[in-house]
DNA sequence: TTGACAATTGAACAGTTGTTCAATTATAAT
DNA sequence: ATTATAATTGAACAACTGTTCAATTGTCAA
C-alpha cells in the first residue's frame, strides 16, 4: 500500500489529525493529477484551444500548429484516451472535436490565474 | 522562432485560416502549460489540498503525507516558485499557506470533471 | 488493381521530473 | 559554546515525456 515514510515527528499533531480526514483518497488524487498532466503540455492546449473554435482533421491541425501529422496524431491520442476529444471518420479524413464542456471552463479559470 | 514544421498541406485551408487568429500567443501558452504542469503531480495536489484546510509547517506536512521532509520541501519549493504557496518563518519552523484563491476554484472544477 | 493521400503506430532519442541520500544552514535550548 | 531540531540544498538515479523517423493501415479516385 504505502511505501513512502516520514523521517520525522509531527510538530503540531493536533493540526495534522484535524486535516487528515479531509484529505482525498489516493484514487481521486491520481485521477486529478492525471488530468492536470494531460493539460500540462503546450501542444495539447493548442489542440484543445483550436478545437474549441471548430472541429478539424489531423492535417489541418498539423498545418495550424506547424507540426508534423505524426506529432499531432500522437497528442490527439493522449487527449482521446483522456476523453477530452473524440474522433469521427468522414471519408478519407478523421475529424476531431471537443468532448468535454469542463475543459473550456478550466482553461478560462487558469487563464485568469496566469494573467493576473 | 518557429523550429517545427508541417509535413502536409491543409485540407480545409478556410477553416485553418479562420481559426488561426483566435490562437493564443506562444508566451501565454507556455504560462498556461507551466501552470498545469505544476498541478500535474499528486504530491503537490495533496500539499495544496492540505494547505486549504490549515497552514502547516514542513514537518507536519511530511507526517500527513507520509513522506520525507526533503521530498516535501522540494515540492513546496516548486509551489513557491509558481507563487501558489508562500512561506513564513516562525521561530524554528517554516509555515506554508496558500497564496492564490484561483487554485481552489480550479481544483473544484477539475474535481467535477474527473468525478462525472 | 493501382497509386496517392490521410492518419496511425512503434521504436528510438534526448530532455525532463520526482525521490532519495548526504551534507549544510539556521534557529532554539541547555 | 555546544547540542538538537527544522528545513533547505545539490547531486544522482530511475522513470517518464514529446518529437522524430520509418513503416503501416485504410480509404478514395482513376
Amino acid at each position: 500500500m504505502e511505501n513512502k515514510r516520514t523521517d520525522c515527528e509531527a510538530i503540531n499533531i493536533d493540526i495534522v489529525e484535524k486535516v487528515r480526514p479531509k484529505m482525498p483518497e489516493m484514487n481521486l488524487l491520481y485521477e486529478l493529477s492525471d488530468f492536470f498532466k494531460v493539460m500540462g503540455d503546450s501542444t495539447r492546449i493548442q489542440l484543445l484551444w483550436a478545437l474549441e473554435e471548430s472541429e478539424m482533421c489531423v492535417g489541418d491541425l498539423a498545418v495550424l500548429l506547424n507540426m508534423t501529422k505524426s506529432a499531432v496524431s500522437h497528442q490527439l491520442k493522449v487527449l482521446r484516451v483522456a476523453k477530452l476529444v473524440r474522433a469521427e471518420k468522414k471519408g478519407k479524413n478523421v475529424y476531431y472535436s471537443l468532448n468535454d464542456h469542463h475543459v473550456k471552463l478550466i482553461l478560462e479559470k487558469a487563464l485568469e490565474h496566469v494573467c493576473e
